[in-house]
DNA sequence: ATCATTTCTTAACTTAAGTGAACGAATTTT
DNA sequence: AAAATTCGTTCACTTAAGTTAAGAAATGAT
């Protein structure tokens, strides 16, 4: 299960076996259940996710609803922001599936900077991939339609669709459950012709 | 008016004078025209561009149609896609206003990256942030409708509106400039009651 | 296995954005 | 300075998303 975790980071940069026990040392793979909350509204947490198997949610509660805004799922890495700032979380993070996934915490990281610098650079290219995928995802976002979203969806990540509850998906997708049920009809309802 | 630059870069790192010269030795200080394209769709570009003064502007050109999908203004970092996968860019560049930046390179900073490791550091820290505020960004724009955003747009970057366009502005909260009008015309009846 | 809750879909109605066209204002070109 | 283009607004009309409500289906709890 830890080789998942080599195999991605073997893509940035090369591990020798002590750096590997390292890493292991730190013990940080969890497993959590279906359901489970790691982070809530107003909670000052330091830990970071990487998602070795399964699929976690970031969302917020705006009015009283519930505004999901992003799934990770394998390989993804989750940095949340109040990590970043040091201030309360906006938004809460919770597991769609169990899942398995890695913690870890920029505290535990300064040790492992300092002794192995090789990871700032791995740090610094993975931000920096991020980054890029990030502002593809938003201008493609920015410049199409609910219906244009969710078939791009289809295309780019059919699983997400089969996966998500459609209510969650919808907000992910920036509608409401109903107009996403209503546009899945339409969408049917056109390839038929 | 390097001093711009380098109070910006001292945020994240302290700089010798020796790396200033460094630096400054890169000759990467541009003054650029209102209406000047940097990079243009299908471009394979290596720039990378700070803005010192002005405000940049990226977009698509969809069905004939130009979708702007972000602005850069002063103290803002652009990182073209094409830089990073290295391939023909999917968007345009230009500038919004006359605007003075720098212009560096990936090849230009391996040199630097050797001799100065100190701006590693820099651009972890930087893309970190850059990500982060990205993410916030994005999910505010999901989980808001055309009219919130104009009105968050008008508390968080009030001199966008003075300084670009209405077009470019529509496109950039995701609607048409009709639509835009409309929603002004809204909030002002609104205001009057 | 049953009951309760949550989730998904459908429908009717409301509200807001898209579209096409027209017009004056501002800007650019010649 | 005049002509041409671009830009911003308004209008009438169309299309799609929001809202409220209801019922069926699926899921979870007892």
């Amino acid at each position: 299960m830890q080789d998942i975790l080599f195999d991605f980071i073997s893509k940035y940069i090369s591990l020798t076996e002590d750096e590997k026990n390292a890493i292991l040392s730190l013990d940080i793979f969890r497993s959590v259940k279906k359901g489970t909350i790691l982070l809530k509204e107003g909670q000052k947490s330091r830990d970071c996710y990487f998602v070795l198997k399964g699929c976690i949610r970031k969302y917020y509660i705006i009015d009283g609803e519930e505004k999901t805004t992003a799934f990770f799922t394998e390989m993804e890495e989750l940095t949340p922001h109040c990590v970043i700032n040091n201030a309360p979380s906006e938004y809460f993070i919770s597991c769609v599936e169990d899942t398995i996934l890695t913690v870890a915490n920029p505290d535990m990281g300064v040790e492992i900077f300092t002794k192995f610098p090789k990871f700032e650079i791995m740090c610094r290219i993975l931000s920096g991939e991020l980054l890029a995928k990030q502002q593809i995802d938003f201008d493609e976002f920015k410049t199409s339609s609910p219906e244009q979203r969710y078939l791009n969806l289809l295309q780019n990540r059919p699983d997400l669709i089969q996966r998500v509850p459609q209510h969650q998906l919808a907000s992910f997708l920036g509608i409401k459950p109903q107009s996403l049920s209503r546009l899945r009809a339409r969408i049917l309802e056109k390839s038929k012709e």
